[in-house]
DNA sequence: CGTGGCACCTGCGTTACATCA
DNA sequence: GTTGATGTAACGCAGGTGCCA
C-alpha cells in the first residue's frame, strides 16, 4: 500500500506513519489483506469520530475549509486523531459542502427556470389576447386586409381577454386589470393614441423582464408598427405578430 | 536557465462499514 | 432477520506545486 504513505503529507513524515500504526494494529501484520485491514477497523469502535470531535471539526470548519500543515498537526494532537484523519476528514466535508452547494445552486436555478416559463405562458396568453385586440380594432376601422383575416383568433377575438392585459409582470405577480382597461371603445384617434402608448409601454415593460425576448423585438421598426397615423400599416408587420413566439 | 526526480497536497471516485427504516 | 438507502471514514489514483541536484 505505497500511496498510504505518499499521502499521509508532509506531517506524515514527522509523525504520521507511526501514528497511524498506533491506531491500525491490524498493519502490525504486514501481511493482512486490506480487506482484512478494513475488518479490523470496523471491529474497532471507534470507527466514527466522537461527537466532541466532530464538534470541534465543524466549528473549525466554519472558519476556514482548508487547513494548514501546522493547525491540521495541532488539531489533530487535541482531537487524539491522527493528522492524516484530520486531513481526510476536511477532504470529506469539503466534499459533502460541495455537494450540497449543488444541490443548492440546483433549486435555484430550477425555480428561475420555472418562473420564466410561467412568464413565457403568459406573455403567449397576452400574445393572443393583444391579437384578438388587433383583429377587432381592425374590423372597426374597416380593414379587412388579408393578413388581418388570417390572423382571426380561433376562439372569436373575445375583447374580454383585454382585462389580461397589463397584467403579465411575473416578478411582481401584481394582480388587476391594465390602466388603459375599458377604453378601447371610444373614438378611432383615442384608440390609436391608446394602442400607441401602450405597445411603448409594453416594450418598456418586455426590456424590463430580461434578455430571453426575441431580438427583433428590440428594434423600433418592428415596434412602432402602429405608425404615427394610427394605421395598421404594413401587412408583413402583422404576420410578424402571427409569427411571433408561436 | 532548463530539467528530472522527489515529496507533498488536493480533488475525485470508490470502497467498506454502520445505521436506520 | 433481511434488505435497500444513506452517511461517513478511509483508500487509491491522478494532477499540480515547490524544492533541489
Amino acid at each position: 500500500m505505497p500511496s498510504e504513505y505518499r499521502e499521509g503529507g508532509r506531517e506524515s513524515q514527522v509523525a504520521g506513519d507511526d501514528a497511524k500504526l498506533e491506531t491500525l494494529p491490524c498493519l502490525e501484520a504486514p501481511q493482512a489483506s486490506n480487506k482484512k485491514m478494513k475488518k479490523s477497523i470496523s471491529n474497532n469502535n471507534n470507527r466514527r469520530f466522537s461527537d466532541e470531535q466532530i464538534k470541534l471539526l465543524e466549528s473549525i470548519f466554519e472558519s476556514e475549509s482548508k487547513l494548514e500543515p501546522r493547525k491540521k498537526m495541532q488539531v489533530a494532537r487535541e482531537l487524539g486523531l491522527q493528522p492524516r484523519q484530520v486531513a481526510i476528514w476536511f477532504q470529506n466535508r469539503r466534499a459533502r459542502w460541495k455537494s450540497k452547494q449543488i444541490e443548492k445552486d440546483y433549486k435555484t436555478l430550477r425555480a428561475n427556470y420555472d418562473n420564466l416559463v410561467s412568464c413565457f405562458e403568459s406573455l403567449k396568453n397576452e400574445k393572443q389576447s393583444l391579437l384578438a385586440q388587433l383583429q377587432k380594432l381592425s374590423e372597426m376601422m374597416g380593414l379587412s386586409s388579408e393578413d388581418c383575416r388570417n390572423s382571426r383568433d380561433p376562439e372569436g377575438g373575445n375583447t374580454s381577454t383585454s382585462s389580461n392585459y397589463g397584467n403579465t409582470n411575473c416578478e411582481t405577480g401584481a394582480a388587476g386589470p391594465g390602466p388603459e382597461n375599458g377604453r378601447i371603445g371610444s373614438s378611432q384617434d383615442d384608440v390609436s393614441i391608446q394602442m400607441e402608448h401602450s405597445a411603448q409601454q409594453d416594450h418598456r415593460e418586455l426590456q424590463g423582464r430580461g434578455n430571453y425576448v426575441d431580438d427583433s423585438l428590440e428594434s423600433p421598426e418592428t415596434w412602432y408598427i402602429f405608425g404615427s397615423g394610427g394605421q395598421f400599416e404594413q401587412s408583413s408587420n402583422s404576420s410578424y405578430w402571427l409569427n411571433f413566439w408561436s
